[in-house]
DNA sequence: TCATATTATATGAAATTTCATATTTTTACA
DNA sequence: TGTAAAAATATGAAATTTCATATAATATGA
């Protein structure tokens, strides 16, 4: 895995976010191929998990990717039978991504193991940091979020 | 920007980190692309800033992505004039990645940015986040990188 | 109500990325 | 030594991703 690069580098917050995304997700992505998924199929079911229905361009906003990227991999997923598209009655444009029985059914099987897994890394912490870091997270993705607004 | 997902996304720990990476980059980003360069290349030259003369291989992992990619990014800055290969003597494997003059001038150009921007992302959190948050993600990516090498 | 702007999605074409594997050089050791 | 394994890089071909823009539906407001 990832040895430890220079001093600028290493240090840099921007480096640091990546690298531990990076590291925390390596082991449970390389699960999610085994499951016959791309990561941003996973992306996708976790947020129809959590929410039906959603349009492509919400999908494309939580699965962190651009929209017409998010457009083919919902082709993909329709096309394996995991989701269907219904156009939203009241607004002709927006299209609907549901989770078909087997999407759900895949989706909640993930979303369990991606607990289990989240709590083996938590595990791994120490208890201090183990409790600290998520609010943590939150707080910080809450403040990047209203700072990059500010900005667009 | 990122509008918060359902309750098992936004909470979960992989998202916070993939959110967070994303979010704190993505204005700097966009400054990166504005320089002319593409987020992998401003990558390869922090690592040969921190330290010049890197191998194909370390860059690979210092900048999270794959061998065969990083091989296709350092053809296209050396073809730019930002870096040259050399070949190790002792090891005629290994291709030691130097900067150029142009090279070594835009990267601390950049990396100079870089720093200015990451003061300002961390002064808007509030002082007590602000000094815990590179140790403790220093700490988290430890624990995950000694975690990870230990099922591969 | 008509024209214009905006929003949501899709798509062609170019560029990048991935995957498997080839090539070259070193290392290990029988 | 000679030979097999390992390490570092490169590369062809397929797949994915990006970018700009097309298409379609809705909202806005003169």
């Amino acid at each position: 895995m990832t040895q430890t690069p220079g001093k600028f580098v290493s240090s840099y917050l921007l480096y640091l976010l990546a690298a531990s995304s990076e590291a925390a997700s390596h082991q449970f992505h390389i699960r999610v191929r085994e499951l016959g998924l791309r990561v941003p199929e996973w992306r996708v079911l976790a947020c129809l998990y959590d929410q039906d229905g959603l349009m492509i361009t919400q999908l494309a906003r939580y699965s962190l990717m651009e929209q017409s990227r998010m457009t083919r991999i919902v082709d993909q997923m329709e096309k394996r039978g995991l989701v269907v598209r219904k156009s939203d009655e009241g607004d002709g444009r927006r299209v609907r991504v549901h989770l078909t029985d087997a999407g759900q059914k895949l989706s909640s099987d993930v979303v369990e193991e991606a607990m289990e897994h989240e709590r083996t890394l938590l595990s791994a912490l120490n208890q201090a940091d183990a409790d600290r870091i998520k609010p943590s997270l939150e707080r910080l993705l809450a403040s990047l979020n209203s700072w990059n607004s500010t900005r667009e």
